[in-house]
DNA sequence: CACCCCATGTAAAGAGTTACATGATTTT
DNA sequence: AAAATCATGTAACTCTTTACATGGGGTG
């Protein structure tokens, strides 16, 4: 599971508390992949248990602060989960199920689904989406400066990014071209 | 949930039992929506329960063909969840998880963990799925051939799952180039 | 003190995966 | 008739999401 290795790579950047955490997958670190606050104190406890990570200060009791820093046995595990292959992502996107959808409802009974307007809704957010990680690379990898291998490697992930956001708003203009043709 | 749609959609296309559901979504549909036998059987039963398709034959008995039509409830069902808006589809994927890591990993203990091969690997398996895509828009949407608005859609979703293997391909390689110089 | 916010946590339901089971049909 | 295969289904588990609950600290 990526969750558990996601929350051990943030630990690893720097020790903090489940609020904290949360708070990075809502900013960066999620926009490469996402958890809510409930997960991640889940996943924390299950990772505690484990000996994967430990909380630096007192016990489970609500409303207290827990600083969690990753273990010998953690970094271990992850530099493991790092070295297995892993499956390509899927593409699973509701937007092309509807326009399936709006495909057959059109072809079998007259039913006119107007998809484009949700299309043009797509474009639009990609369009936010990508202005953000340009925003990223631009403040933290400004051009000409020099790049460790590990800053190398986040920029990869920045980039990734980008190709993505700028494949769906490439793809969203030509289609909506093509069918605004029809 | 977009599976009770996806299944809808299909079965508006043309009636099916549930294994020739299955069939589909390991076939063309799938490759935009996945699902395995379980779910869709279980999402039939529910849908039956409903009253958004019926069974064509007889009542539930193991072993027995059971044909499935969308009634005009599911049909109306589908096209107001068409006009719906959903969201973007986060990222969430595993090998950028993994990046981060081998990222975190090098610059915090020295760790060198070996992503280039994984990346390498994706690369290729994104060419596979590229190549069955251009085949299938080749082989369903011949240039030149004249297109129904129908077709104009179902082209377009063939056509992003085009630009989706396209994108990562083509950043696998340049983030591939910049690592490797490094 | 009353109020509000924040960090932490519980509960329940939805969605997906994996493993297994059973009746019918086909093959040998 | 035995074996293999297919269509259907159950069970258990994991992951995710949504809604709600509780304790502590600060502010008016």
């Amino acid at each position: 599971m990526s969750l558990t290795h996601a929350i051990m790579t943030s630990l690893l950047e720097k020790p903090c508390t489940g609020a904290e955490l949360a708070r990075r997958f809502d900013k960066s670190l999620g926009y490469f992949w996402q958890a809510t606050h409930q997960q991640i104190y889940r996943e924390l406890g299950k990772m505690e248990l484990s000996g994967l990570i430990a909380a630096h200060g007192m016990p489970t009791a609500r409303g207290q602060q827990r600083q969690f820093a990753v273990l010998a046995a953690g970094r271990s595990e992850l530099a493991s989960w790092c070295a297995q292959e892993g499956a390509l992502r899927p593409i699973k996107d509701a937007l092309l199920v509807r326009m399936r959808a709006a495909a057959v409802l059109g072809a079998t009974g007259g039913d006119t689904v107007d998809i484009l307007t949700e299309m043009r809704r797509h474009m639009l957010l990609h369009g936010e989406v990508l202005a953000r990680y340009e925003a990223i690379e631009a403040h933290d990898f400004p051009a000409g400066s020099p790049r460790s291998a590990a800053d190398e490697l986040q920029l990869a992930v920045v980039r990734a990014g980008i190709a993505y956001e700028n494949s769906w708003l490439a793809w969203c203009h030509q289609a909506l071209a093509a069918l605004e043709a029809g």
